[in-house]
RNA sequence: GCCCAGGUAGCUCAGUUGGUAGAGCAGAGGACUGAAAAUCCUCGUGUCGGUGGUUCGAUUCCGCCCCUGGGCA
């Protein structure tokens, strides 16, 4: 019998017939049985400047969890005001996992995230206690949940060579040449997406096999933890906006410009490199580069996070089974009674 | 007070030789497999400052008024 992609299955909910007989229900239950037999992980999201730290950090207070970030800009080190790290006294006495783990001269990525992540909430159980993994990047909750299919990771040689050859040939030719070599990715990438062109053109020059190819043959490895998903978030997107602008504020009152400057210095970081891009630290670089105003770059970079929790409430909506906590309920012991009911207390 | 330049989408502006208008940005929705705080896709009716006139028809031409900037007094 040939092996479905588990995560196909689960997402198509129709019935089961063999020989005249409906087993999805009897499917339905074994998986909900295997579903409940896994150790419990505290999913807790919610797009940027939602509260999310604060929440970690009073459960973290009241229940034996340990608690890990999932944060694609937190793990750099020396990133501490643009990303909203919480402060060193904090993380002294509630120790997070997967903050700064790497250099911003580093690129990061989903892939090992989801290996250190995974890693950490083995450490966490083997303390008897629940992993809470909390963060804003929906892809790592995505990868972590669905796992990844077994890829070629990136090669900078490799993705210098398409870089130089796409400036040459320009984004149409890339496309077209992703077209003969994989048609099937070519056609579910769009051509002005040039990141996932060259990513798709990279992995055929890595594997000598076309991405979507190893895509089908390696569907990604299941979650083996029982999520219990939170979502904070306030009722309404205007209330996110005024409280982005005041965060981005104050962390220009904190000295958010030294410490990109601090980054520049070291004259190894390129622009183009994940870190650098990252909401704030890339509109600080432009002004420090003379591209604009001071004033502009606030400005930018406060449009840059909300068009971010934008995406982010894109992903979450998607995300199936989360529990909502918007603001002005009261949070915690909402957050506790969900984790009650899951079988955390 | 006089002269000049403007008043068009939330913002900055283009445009209509008279047939009721369109870009960028912002905003909204969506996609998302080793860069994801990334990278993309889709979405534009607004008394064209007000009011009279000319005209089959005015946002466009003319008069007056209001507002904003600049200059001269």
């Amino acid at each position: 019998m040939p092996h479905k992609g588990r995560g196909a299955r689960a997402r198509h909910g129709g019935a089961f017939h063999v020989a005249g007989h409906d087993v999805s229900a009897e499917l339905q239950a074994r998986a909900a049985q295997h579903q409940a037999d896994l150790p419990p992980a505290i999913l807790l999201m919610g797009p940027t400047a939602s509260g999310k730290t604060d929440l970690a950090l009073a459960l973290a207070e009241r229940l034996p969890c340990g608690i890990i970030s999932v944060d694609s800009a937190m793990v750099y080190r020396g990133m501490d005001i643009g990303t909203a790290k919480p402060a060193p006294a904090v993380l002294a006495r509630v120790p997070h996992r997967l903050i700064d783990i790497c250099d911003p001269g580093d690129p990061y990525s989903a892939a090992r995230f989801r290996d250190d992540a995974l890693h950490a909430m083995a450490e966490v159980r083997a303390r008897g206690q629940v992993p809470l993994l909390v963060g804003g990047t929906m892809l790592y909750f995505r990868a972590l949940q669905r796992g990844l299919s077994t890829l070629p990771q990136a090669d900078p040689a490799v993705r210098a060579d398409i870089q130089a050859r796409a400036r040459r040939t320009g984004p149409e030719a890339m496309h077209r040449w992703l077209a003969e070599v994989d048609p099937a990715a070519a056609a579910g990438i769009h051509p002005n997406d040039p990141q996932r062109v060259h990513r798709a053109l990279e992995v055929f020059l890595a594997a000598g096999r076309p991405m979507s190819e190893l895509w089908q043959g390696s569907p990604g490895e299941p979650f083996a933890y029982r999520p219990i998903k939170l979502v904070r978030s306030p009722p309404r997107r205007a209330m996110l906006h005024a409280r982005i602008a005041e965060r981005f504020h104050r962390m220009i009152e904190m000295g958010f410009e030294d410490e990109v400057a601090r980054l520049a210095q070291r004259g190894d970081l390129d622009p183009g490199l994940p870190s650098m891009r990252c909401v704030g630290y890339r509109q600080i670089l432009q002004y420090l580069r003379g591209e604009h105003s001071f004033e502009d770059a606030v400005q930018r970079g406060i449009v840059a996070t909300r068009q971010l929790a934008k995406r982010q409430y894109t992903w979450l909506r998607s995300e199936p089974g989360c529990h909502w906590l918007w603001d002005g309920e009261d949070v915690l012991p909402l957050a506790l009674a969900v984790l009650r009911q899951s079988g955390v207390s």
